[in-house]
DNA sequence: CACTGTTCCGTATGTTGTACGGTACCGCGT
DNA sequence: ACGCGGTACCGTACAACATACGGAACAGTG
């Protein structure tokens, strides 16, 4: 993947920021910062992250590749820059007051990353150490840490839990985004591919050896229909979460 | 990323259970499955997944690349058997016995799959979804879900709990091996990168317009030395689901 | 010694990001 | 009106990637 600590930082705030946004030039392609990245959203949209490259967005918009090059150092700040606007939808319906319960509150915070990350499945797929310091992703954090004030707990904890809640969301979209794209790519349901490798299996597995995972794996098979349904994932998981958070926070007070 | 499914499940499963092991021809490279798969985690336990090539692991056995193909379908089924190969490592200290407490065995189990992923970065990097049905990516299966044999949960909740840790730690050590990769690959360390921005983030961050995270992002940084330490969050999203977990397993019983 | 199946490999194709050098245009000062 | 400088735009080129294809060299068997 692309690092994007390879050109100056002035230059990549002032495009996350969008300092001088220049207008293009007339008879050409307008090309723009916004118009680029709005392509390139559209792109990894559809077709997903693998596909994004820049000759298709150049494609896109009906430029030469070289063009973007113009107006984007490489393809590090434009999914930078991707980032930064997507993350402005998780600002919309504006989050609840702070007398709404606290785990009311990080519920709807998970729930808005979990639908951020349902209409742009590429998100799980980018880097995420070394944040992404544009105005929105920083307008996010500010927006989500507020739902955990008035818990009794630390900046630090504050922190902590927040991270953990963001990794689960993006941890669970990763899967359901790979289930969904492997679907595609193979042309095979996750039903059919273990009917496929089920009759070899039965040669192979011997519940003499692996007596638990023969159990378990048939009962979890059977409930839903496919091995690892994504959804109760996240869900089973964000509960399980939320009460530990509400553990900490009850040894807090 | 690339998928499996693309080959016959019989060719697969026969490479990961190691049905018939040819020797190889004598003058030239004795190419083995298990010499070529050795090989390719050596590559990518040294330089990452992003190096692991199929001429790199050519080079690195004194072979052509081509001569690979013959033992091996691709480079997917060759990571599948990577996967299985390292899985073996879990296995080495036996379990502790049912009488452990289930909190005991499940933090070792956690334990296990961090220091694994310690050894093996790549390993976060792959795909997850569709398991490996591999000797001994079972027997790992089989072993992990005995820690919470005598909890009282469901098979279903069992699943979903082992599912749960695992995720965290595969999502803590991706963090952990982005940080290390992207430091060095800019050979900048996150202090450093701090440093950078910092004097261009003060004239962009508004501490009007982002309260929250002015003051937390400042208590954060200062505690530990950089934004996110991925051990640090690694041990505290571990404790905070474990007792999630606990209050599952007390409303059980 | 010939035959057959497998191991091994050289070449070729279509991708990717982007470095480099060039061209054409807009707006500005005069 | 005119020229000029800066910038938008683009064509070509390169290295690295997985792997399809067809051929060559060797093993064991008759």
């Amino acid at each position: 993947m692309e690092h994007t600590g390879r050109g100056d930082p002035a230059r990549s705030l002032a495009l996350l920021w969008r300092t001088r946004e220049a207008p293009g030039r007339k008879g050409g392609p307008g090309l723009t910062v916004t118009s680029i990245v709005r392509a390139a959203i559209h792109i990894a949209d559809t077709d997903g992250l693998n596909a994004l490259s820049m000759r298709r967005v150049a494609d896109h918009l009906g430029a030469a590749t070289m063009s973007l090059y113009t107006h984007i150092p490489g393809k590090a700040e434009l999914i930078d820059l991707m980032t930064d606007t997507v993350n402005a939808e998780t600002l919309d319906p504006p989050h609840p007051p702070p007398i709404t319960p606290w785990r009311d509150r990080l519920n709807d915070v998970a729930h808005r990353n979990w639908r951020l990350h349902q209409h742009h499945p590429w998100l799980a797929a980018t880097a995420t150490t070394r944040p992404v310091l544009g105005p929105n992703t920083t307008a996010k954090y500010d927006r989500e840490l507020n739902a955990l004030t008035g818990t009794g707990l630390t900046p630090i904890e504050t922190d902590s839990v927040l991270t953990l809640i963001l990794s689960h969301v993006s941890s669970s979209a990763r899967t359901l985004a790979e289930t969904t794209r492997t679907h595609t790519d193979t042309q095979l349901t996750d039903a059919q591919w273990w009917q496929a490798h089920a009759p070899h299996l039965e040669k192979l597995l011997d519940p003499q050896r692996y007596p638990t995972a023969a159990a378990i794996g048939a009962a979890v098979g059977a409930a839903h229909n496919t091995a690892h349904d994504p959804h109760h994932a996240f869900e089973f998981g964000l509960h399980t979460i939320l009460d530990g958070v509400a553990a900490l926070i009850a040894s807090r007070t």
